[in-house]
DNA sequence: CTTGACACAGAACAGGCGTTCGGTTATTAT
DNA sequence: ATAATAACCGAACGCCTGTTCTGTGTCAAG
């Protein structure tokens, strides 16, 4: 009868490996040599480290780059995807003019306070981050867009739209900010709310209607509770 | 009078070293070693690349760790923030029961069709990525949400909620799934429509109320045109 | 008891890799 | 013209690092 040593799977030295690979990873943004994690698991020997990573390697915890210094990885859903960091502008509400993504301006230096953090999986694969800006929705004036008090946009620098696309427009009629879809129509542009029970609006084509951008994403964190 | 070679800031090789210090990072997830970013950009000598990582260190566009192998890092917003990778279970929809998480069920090798990554810093702060998971929405059942068909919700996995806190739930009395704003009142149990003008929902205390998750987040992605 | 797999240590080797130094060329200020 | 400087190249030095080999103690099966 077959019987194991210890327990079954990923043992401590395992974890304990794992672990550090990861918070080394997270902290250095460069992998640990063996050496270092050698040192800071405990393990005397190169050569044992050496012993479970490849263990870790057949389990497919770990991928590994031979001959290649601090050539390991951790595999799969713990690896960091690959984010870009879109700038927040201010917000955007009903009553105050657009925020607007300055080209002049350097967005390198925004704190993670005023930016988010957006895996680039999520994003539509042409974008390339650039001309990506983002806006904090207050209160409920974009209701009508499915948009809440809170949420963030995440908007592409625009002035043109095509049909179907939501976009943030400026109303200067009405000297309002909104997000709705637009639509080009023989002689007049249709604003679309999301919500498909809300009736259109028209404006006609003379008409001075802004568009300051187009929508990419809307994230909605639900962080506090509804206190109703 | 003082006058520069090339351009100001960055020349061309600088840019060169940069984006390919980037691309490197993205492909390996560890960073190249100097040789490989002269054999890459058309450097010969390894002090040249190294006479231009100094000046991208000065610069503060990348940071160094000398004296250890593949020590360069970019600096600032192009580093890949820390993400986690959230299994998407299943649809959810008004008619069809809601996906569970199963504890016993491995999601480590997820790819990433199958799952979205979200960064850590979108998520409250306690969480530690355990319990999570995401459900697509179809249809438009959750319009009284401000959840459209196609957005991607971030569930915690949970069988009780406080108050004003968004739950998925099964109610088996109308056999339908539903996000609602829970609250429990003296009798009854009140489920809040997101969306202010739509009127709550009362069940009895005694009523079978399954409760399969809280909302930490929605995810609307705005790829494709609405056709309408 | 013997065998063999397993977990581990230590040392030595070879190639990887950052650093440094001497030297060359071209541009610019004086 | 000349000196200064920025932009390179090539080679050598030496630590860093992954690999490999020998050896030791433990534990379970035969």
């Amino acid at each position: 009868m077959m019987m194991v040593r210890k327990s079954k799977g990923l043992g401590e030295r395992h974890q304990k490996i794992l672990d550090f690979v990861l918070a080394y990873q997270r902290e250095n943004r460069y992998p640990p040599s063996i050496r270092e994690i050698g040192e800071k698991t405990g393990i005397t020997s190169t050569s044992v480290v050496n012993y479970y990573l490849d263990q870790l390697e057949k389990m497919g915890k770990i991928e590994r780059d031979r001959k290649i210094s601090r050539g390991v990885r951790v595999a799969g859903p713990n690896a960091s995807a690959d984010t870009l960091r879109i700038p927040i502008l201010g917000p955007i509400a009903a009553g105050i003019p657009l925020p607007e993504l300055d080209p002049n301006v350097s967005y390198l230096n925004d704190n993670e306070a005023n930016a988010v953090d957006i895996a680039r999986s999520l994003l539509p694969a042409k974008e390339k981050g650039d001309n990506l800006y983002a806006l904090e929705v207050k209160g409920d004036s974009m209701i009508d867009a499915m948009i809440n008090d809170g949420d963030i946009v995440v908007m592409k620098q625009a002035s043109e739209a095509r049909n179907g696309e939501m976009v943030a427009v400026w109303l200067s009629r009405d000297n309002e900010a909104t997000l709705k879809y637009f639509f080009k129509e023989k002689d007049r542009i249709r604003l679309q709310p999301a919500n498909p029970t809300m009736k259109p609006q028209y404006y006609k084509k003379t008409e001075p209607l802004e568009i300051k951008g187009k929508v990419v994403m809307v994230i909605r964190k639900m962080d506090r509770p509804l206190a109703v």
